[in-house]
DNA sequence: GAAATTCCCATGGTATCCCATAGCATCCCG
DNA sequence: CGGGATGCTATGGGATACCATGGGAATTTC
């Protein structure tokens, strides 16, 4: 289960969205009708995608590690401490599909990826985003050089 | 598992290129049906390939040196920071192959290849490359070069 | 009832499945 | 040891299935 590749899809006149089949085949098989959509915690204009079972683990991953072992038990208790988890479940929505694989994007998420008739679909391996075609050109511009730069430190602190 | 030597292949009508038996018999016996295609991180015109398992094999040892032990949660939430192995998913394809071994390659690294009726195979060891036949010969001369060059100085050094 | 949502059908393009063949390499068997 | 016989590799091509998309009709929502 590893997102790869960027692909532009359509965003048609009703407000709908096709999640590629080379992404709906890495969900996993036994929920493949539905995934979850949520905002990016420090990245403005960009909304994470995922199945349910891959933000479930990540929420658990988040308190295991964040919190400790006890962790759960003070997050079902302690409604005071701030719980990044519970966070980010708020600002994530529960998407169904349709049989063929489109679904109708919230008016939440297109507002701020401010996309009128197309979305970037990209696969970070653990997880896809959604991008402004625009706007994920430039970051991919400016990542292409970051790449290059990180692949000539590799080389320079091995010698 | 080694991809060893330079294997030049059809290009046909619809675009399908046969990944040579040389080459699928170094994929894992448990996932012979497909690979992975990612472009080159640093050298423009060159795609390379891997099994989906030495694929995020690399991906693993490159989050482990990049970032510390807390790497994996780091990455999974934030989005604004350079991350080298979503760089590479995002540029990489899962490429699922007939039962025979061919495969139809993806207009976006026939154009970076500039490809049209041949791709030229090279293995890399741990990885293989597809090269245009022409650029491929350039940089096999420089090569040679190179290598005659670095053996003289592994002589040297010895002295 | 008007607007939005969901279901269903339609379509062009591409990819995949399947069958076919020529050229080698290997095997087999007396 | 020879000479077929077999099997696999690389390639071509027709038929079929699937993908991404559009749009009408039915259904929901307020």
């Amino acid at each position: 289960m590893a997102f790869r590749s960027e692909i532009l899809i359509k965003l048609d006149k009703k407000g709908r969205v096709l999640l590629p089949a080379a992404f709906r085949d890495e969900l996993p098989a036994d929920d493949r009708g539905a995934f979850v959509l949520y905002h990016s915690p420090n990245l403005a204009g960009v909304v994470n995608g995922n199945s349910r079972a891959g933000f479930d683990a990540m929420l658990d991953r988040l308190r295991a590690e964040a919190l400790g072992p006890k962790g759960a038990l003070k997050v079902a208790l302690d409604d005071e401490a701030f719980d990044p988890a519970g966070y980010l479940s708020a600002s994530a929505r529960t998407i169904a599909m349709e049989p063929d694989g489109r679904f109708s994007l919230p008016a939440e998420f297109a507002s701020v990826l401010d996309v009128t008739d197309g979305v970037m679909l990209v696969g970070k391996g653990d997880k896809f985003q959604l991008w402004n075609p625009g706007r994920w050109q430039a970051r991919r511009d400016s990542d292409r050089d970051k790449m290059a730069a990180f692949v000539r430190g590799l080389g320079a602190g091995d010698a």
